[in-house]
DNA sequence: TAGGCCATCTGGTCCT
DNA sequence: AGGACCAGATGGCCTA
């Protein structure tokens, strides 16, 4: 915050006469009423701004995996977890896509070896405040998995259980 | 009780 | 000028 109110500076010397004063005090209750209207607005658009933000976020919710538990992700983990699932359906996709033009080949178990999953290494699909860009090299999530924020049944069941092993036991890739 | 999450208010900034 | 967006502040609620 700041300090955005300042009014309009009074003058120097003698007080204007009534009548300027008399005006003056009117128009300035005046401006404070438009002010705190124009203020109670923002806020109200800012409130409805901020309901459909959640109501986004809750319509993300729904399109990701369900916990067993039921917990309701927070904020942060449902954007963390959705950039990990959109990752995870991406990797499933290339992955068949490359067992269709190779079947013999068997090219998902190599691509397995370079292609880290979150839940395959050592990091999963939440936390990361601290991570490195995922815009590097690779596109796979580079969160870490050392977040005390997140419940440890949430972090093993997002990806290893909905998305890597499922797709992969999908394709025959296990 | 401390810490995390959230909703709301608020002022600043940018855009149309 | 007004609206959208953003970030900081604040207070309430919940949980370990």
């Amino acid at each position: 915050g700041g300090c955005g109110e300042g009014e309009g500076g009074g003058g120097v010397g003698s007080p204007p006469p009534r009548w300027r004063r008399r005006g003056r005090a009117r128009s300035e209750a005046a401006v404070h009423v438009v002010k705190k209207n124009r203020r109670m607005k923002a806020n109200d658009r800012e409130r409805n701004r901020m309901h459909n933000l959640n109501d986004a976020l809750d319509t993300l919710r729904s399109v990701l995996p369900a916990f067993p538990d039921d917990t309701k992700l927070t904020k942060i983990e449902t954007l963390r977890f959705a950039h990990n699932y959109i990752w995870a359906l991406s990797e499933t996709i290339r992955l068949a896509d490359q067992r269709q033009s190779a079947p013999l080949a068997l090219p998902g178990l190599a691509r397995l070896a370079d292609a880290p999953s979150p839940g395959s290494d050592a990091c999963s699909w939440m936390s990361g405040a601290s991570s490195s860009s995922p815009s590097s090299a690779s596109p796979s999530p580079s969160y870490c998995c050392s977040n005390p924020s997140s419940p440890a049944s949430s972090e093993d069941y997002g990806l290893v259980h909905s998305d890597s092993l499922y797709s992969f036991h999908t394709f025959g890739i296990f």
